[in-house]
DNA sequence: ACACTTTCCCCAAAAGTTTTGGGAATGGGA
DNA sequence: TCCCATTCCCAAAACTTTTGGGGAAAGTGT
């Protein structure tokens, strides 16, 4: 049926392959060469201001869209994107994960390129997704997110010199581009604010280990317990495991109280909020009236329960858009060690950070 | 630097590009034309087994990939199969989803093809990306989710006869291939068997009108009642929105049990969980023991709740690949109608379905 | 009338693969 | 020696776009 579309033929209306028209059908549509026609598209001067116009007219007219994978093998550039989620690591529990995502997705689209998306059950189909996309020739840059203190996925794509920006930061002397939220800030302005209060007490359940965001997390923490000239107990740090953040968290909550001196306030991911609302709830605490909370990422939860959470908000999906325009920015051939950004946290105080009683 | 890549050598080591060999240099490694190649690589039985042999393993040893985008722009075919979702109507709270679309990611990368995502903000930018995936012709096939009862994208994939597979259905005479949980079947069992446990007054907190999921559970829903010789009282039925489920979910479960009658057991999507978890709390009444509640779709809160939640299971992973591969043979030319699945849902029975008391 | 520039357009090649349509050996039978 | 079949391989074209190098026509200056 449609498979005899021949191509040069101008005509329309059977199979949907006929519905757009290519270069060379339009070019002899306006009697002109497909040199001329695609040199006019693109505003080349040594095309006639007229034909220019007329060119531009009938493509309009036509409907022509040139053909993205013929300008690819011509420019030598795939024009695409690649990123690797795992969901194993319960990505999307979290609502920011998909305002970066969104970011991502507008910017690419702005810049019409394509965004390929591949989804791996753990860490070692994550790094075959992404040779498959890099060593295929499926992507010009890469997009990594979740990175972990050792990230044998930078260190590969440092070894290719195969452009790429990291949502986060990893332990790499070599120089590479990457957009992060400054964890570390945030969590030391959250914690001061609780020393402010009259806290004391104040724990940190903190993200799993190996994972590069909780060291900032921690030493931001650190440092504000040292500015208020709190002591540091190891006792009130806990940390909770992606696979299951609510079980987790639940179970260390309920350790965290079983102490003598319990603590009257819970810095945490907000991820892990539903376990820390449960175990509350069992030892008969009031969230915020009896122990102070804020968490970090402002998911629906955060905004729905009552009391609503006091929680730190990173801007996601500015900083999807920045990662998009850095990685434009490497694949020209910038230096990627020019592109190091961390962007502030914001914190948005609701009723969970009183006093303690 | 590496612009220069002059496609013709064979050296290795400046630039990531030189790092991938092509079908050319491979073939004069070998002393072979390019065609004796590609056919030895493609089993073809007019090359000698000898040198099909000899080449594959010189490909191998030389890690060579046929570039993509090459043989996409000789074959006409884009290998690649575009999917938008919408955030805005909270995908991504659904755990389903991601099995989802983990089942699809597989099955594509395992067909060689590219999966390609759009990010909208709402219906207008939804098409709109559409467009630019099937007229730009960026891709070879849709995935279309989260279907409404009257939904222009079908329309627009039909008129033009491109390649498209629904996770879900629609109001359409014309055919087309989708697969579909079977929703009528999942809460007519689910509330058949709350009848059997001797409840009476059942309600159902359905999903978002306008869309098709929530018309077959409540199909279901009467069904049942019917079968069961119960009543159907329009009290106790009612609607979440998307934007917010929680909340609404929230604010029309107090309405429930405003009635004089109130429901001793509810039907809902478990995206409504939070919702009604906290509107049982503050009614005082326990779930599973004075409320019967059956969710559908088994999120981690399903399993994490004390009481466990009794859940509905769609099995999304497998519907995932279901679709990938109808959609594979819909590009292949097959005929649409004859792909329309429907998929059964399991119960899985936990602490929230007990007796009334 | 001649050289020279400017303006506007086109030819041919290139990107990397697959496919089409043979073609050159080799071997066997007559 | 000739003919035909078989085996193994290759040259060229195709897919669509972009680009480098012209080239013809028209205009300008002397």
């Amino acid at each position: 049926m449609f498979l005899e579309q021949s191509g040069n033929r101008i005509g329309f209306g059977e199979g949907f392959k006929s519905m757009t028209i290519n270069l060379k059908q339009l070019s002899k549509l306006l009697k002109l060469s497909p040199t001329t026609v695609s040199r006019a598209l693109a505003d080349y001067q040594d095309v006639s201001a007229k034909t220019r116009a007329r060119v531009k007219q009938m493509a309009i007219q036509q409907g022509y869209q040139p053909n993205p994978v013929a300008r690819r093998l011509q420019k030598g550039k795939t024009e695409t994107i690649g990123i690797v989620i795992t969901p194993e690591q319960n990505y999307f529990s979290d609502t920011f994960f998909i305002d970066l995502l969104s970011g991502i997705s507008n910017q690419i689209t702005r810049a019409g390129y394509e965004l390929i998306l591949g989804v791996a059950s753990d860490e070692e189909h994550e790094m075959q997704s992404m040779r498959r996309m890099v060593e295929g020739k499926r992507v010009d840059g890469m997009i990594l997110t979740l990175i972990r203190e050792q990230d044998p996925r930078v260190g590969y794509l440092l070894d290719r010199d195969f452009p790429f920006v990291l949502y986060g930061r990893t332990r790499e002397t070599r120089p590479y581009a990457f957009v992060d939220m400054d964890g570390k800030q945030a969590f030391e302005k959250a914690c001061t604010y609780l020393a402010g209060l009259g806290h004391r007490r104040i724990a940190l359940l903190n993200g799993e280990p190996g994972f590069m965001f909780p060291v900032g997390c921690r030493e931001g923490y650190e440092s504000a317990l040292f500015l208020s000239g709190l002591e540091l107990d190891p006792d009130l740090i806990r940390e909770w495991k992606h696979k299951d953040p609510s079980q987790s968290s639940y179970r260390w909550t309920l350790e965290l109280f079983k102490n003598d001196n319990p603590p009257t306030a819970i810095l945490f991911q907000t991820e892990a909020v539903n376990g820390i609302f449960k175990a509350l709830d069992e030892l008969d605490l009031q969230p915020g009236k009896d122990v102070a909370l804020i968490g970090y990422d402002d998911l629906e939860i955060a905004r729905i329960h009552r009391p609503s959470l006091s929680v730190l908000r990173p801007q996601a999906r500015e900083a999807g858009q920045r990662v998009v325009n850095i990685l434009l920015e490497v694949i020209k051939g910038e230096d990627p060690g020019k592109f190091q950004e961390i962007h502030q946290v914001e914190m948005v105080i609701r009723e969970t950070s009183l006093p303690p009683s």
